[in-house]
DNA sequence: AACTTGACCAACCGCAGCTTT
DNA sequence: AAAAGCTGCGGTTGGTCAAGT
């Protein structure tokens, strides 16, 4: 009946499921459970996360009891129970979206999941294999004509190619001089790239650096390559302090998400909840917007990741004094609020959108408070586009 | 009604990259 | 510097269901 056997694979082995391998025993030996899981199983699980926030996904068996090795819990999280995920088929909007985003990035799911709000890398990828293989019966190109430009293969040939093939297009142009354009670029980690520039937010009107470039015509108006995408999953940054003495922690390191006290009364709401210090105005127009250039973000996707890494310690003050605002333990992705309605609204705008998710990205960034306070806070980190409007207006 | 096919979905696997020891 | 551990990503597999024959 089930695929998966839970048995006779399970002895085969002896991983300890805390590689990258196969989930086939505990630590100590215990057979984990494979296959689908249970209602049970899932509130273990979601108890768990709850209590514990994110990551540590090993230790999940360990302190919960529950028989699954970490991979999977962390995929059952990511792709089921994690709040504000949309369920159900993907709306035009969202297809349109994923074309542009797979005829520029290929095969990079969880960078186009970062850009579908509530969506999954593997909800996306399952939607464009059975597009692929759907095409390719019907002997239609992948891609619309009006996206197919979009497309390194821009040939405008089909690109029909069997679902289980890589659909990363090749790159037949690149030796004709034209500008390098790789759909899939070399993977980030999420926190391993991070480190696009930073804008220095009191910064002159416009500057560049490196290849990439970040305008800031007004206080409220500003334009930045975008980071890497991430997906609204927990990131890797296991600590990160800067020159003012910010600190940054996931529950990697603080499993227990620490208490809010420190915090002043107006950095916390009612609920507990972090809020922007400053007079936030919610009326500020709409006019922040992030400036996409594919060149420029393809410049920075080219980077070789050891320059990361050597920028994760040279966030620009300015930025830092921001991040100041954002209390270290507030544990929350972006997709924290049981709000989905509201966390998509306000994403509306094309550039808004953008932007949105790229301060989502900051957001998750910052473990957010108890997280035990998911699904109570829909302003808490869905907002961090007004945050820092409400920053610019006050500086 | 039984069978086939296609679409959709959930979950596993292996690998790679990063962090920690 | 190397090994071990952890996490995330992309590819793949296989079950379920609905529509078609």
């Amino acid at each position: 009946m089930t695929p998966y056997n839970n048995g006779s694979a399970q002895s085969e082995g002896g991983s300890s499921g805390s590689s990258g391998g196969k989930c086939v025993s505990g630590p100590d030996g215990a057979i984990l459970k494979k296959g689908p899981w249970t209602a049970a199983e899932d509130h273990v699980l979601m108890e768990y996360v709850k209590k514990h926030g994110e990551g540590n996904w090993n230790s999940v068996q360990k302190y919960s009891g529950l028989n699954r090795c970490g991979k999977s819990c962390r995929l059952r999280w990511a792709n089921h129970l994690r709040p504000n995920l949309k369920k159900g088929s993907f709306t035009p909007e969202e297809e349109r979206l994923i074309l542009e985003l797979h005829a520029k990035y290929g095969n990079k799911w969880a960078r186009m999941a970062a850009q579908l709000p509530g969506r999954t890398d593997n909800e996306i990828k399952n939607y464009w294999n059975t597009r692929v293989k759907r095409r390719k019966r019907q002997g239609l190109p992948l891609y619309p004509h009006d996206i197919q430009h979009l497309s390194p293969t821009s040939s405008l040939t089909p690109i029909i190619q069997s679902p289980t093939t890589p659909t990363t297009p090749s790159f037949p142009f690149q030796s004709q001089g034209h500008v390098p354009f790789s759909p899939t670029p070399p993977s980030h980690s999420p926190m391993s790239s991070p480190i696009q520039p930073f804008p220095s937010l009191t910064s002159p009107s416009s500057f560049e650096h490196n290849n990439s470039s970040f305008t800031f015509s007004n206080p409220s108006s500003f334009t930045f390559q975008r980071p890497v995408p991430v997906l609204g999953a927990p990131v890797r940054f296991k600590s990160f302090r800067d020159s003012n003495g910010f600190s940054l922690q996931t529950q990697q390191q603080s499993p227990c998400p620490p208490s809010l006290d420190q915090y002043t009364p107006n950095q916390l709401s009612d609920s507990g909840c972090f809020q922007f210090p400053l007079n936030f105005d919610p009326t500020l127009p709409q006019n922040i917007g992030t400036h996409f250039d594919s060149e420029l973000m393809n410049s920075s996707e080219t980077m070789p990741k050891q320059e990361s890494k050597g920028q994760v310690n040279c966030l620009p003050e300015d930025l830092s004094k921001l991040l100041n605002f954002v209390p270290a333990n507030l544990q929350a992705p972006e997709w924290y609020s049981d709000n989905s309605e509201n966390s998509n609204g306000q994403c509306l705008g094309v550039t808004d959108h953008n932007l949105c998710l790229d301060m989502q990205h900051l957001a998750s960034l910052f473990p957010i408070a108890s997280a035990a306070d998911y699904g109570q806070n829909p302003a808490s980190w869905d907002n961090l586009p007004d945050i820092c409007k409400g920053w610019f207006k006050n500086n």
